[in-house]
DNA sequence: CAAACTAGTTTGTTATACAAACCATAAAGG
DNA sequence: CCTTTATGGTTTGTATAACAAACTAGTTTG
């Protein structure tokens, strides 16, 4: 059991922060959603979420890919491998902590 | 599924946090502890615990009483109602999102 | 009586999340 | 045209935050 609840402390933290816990769950069934998409899913600002997205990029655990749209740019991202294995990796170690202090 | 996604955003960040979520869980079950007791627990420095206590103590989620054991110093923690709702609130809202996002 | 231990708190640094301002391009209106 | 307005973002600034390290105060031990 204390050994359980200190493993709360190595938690993936780029994953339990809530913005990015969102998108990763969006990114995890989507094959690839574009910027403006997951502004409108999370509710988060536009600066908010181009600074998460760059820390999800920095990590690894997402691709973004600059495009067009017609003239219009298009942002367009998708989970890396490393990305879903640290999502799934994060959902598992807290579905022990909630199954072991149940 | 948005609307669940976004509520990530509202969790409670108080408890969200890895050290106190780890505290919240030892406190749900012990009626009382005594800082060093929760320090062994978590692997915290005096410093972190005694911060973390002090946020807790001020959103009304514990009491904290200083009292003593012999000459020596002696403080106890225990969860308040309100900690006690926060934290059943919290983790039901977690549980709700694996559930759904599984 | 000095060294070391117990039980914490205060302080300082670094990182983080968020919001607001900014930038570039493109379509629309007069 | 040319200047608003909208689209699609990035950069910058600020307030919190977590963490570690230093400090305080009293106590026991050698």
């Amino acid at each position: 059991m204390p050994s359980d609840l200190r493993g709360l402390a190595d938690i993936d933290r780029l994953i339990h922060e809530p913005a990015r816990l969102a998108l990763a769950a969006i990114l995890s069934v989507v094959e690839s959603a574009d910027f403006l998409y997951l502004q409108r899913e999370t509710g988060l600002t536009k600066g908010n979420l181009s600074s998460h997205l760059a820390k999800l990029e920095e990590a690894g655990y997402i691709a973004i890919e600059k495009t067009y749209r017609g003239r219009i740019p298009l942002t367009l991202v998708r989970l890396t491998d490393a990305g879903a294995a640290a999502y799934r990796a994060y959902r598992a170690r807290f579905k022990k902590f909630l199954e072991k202090t149940g």
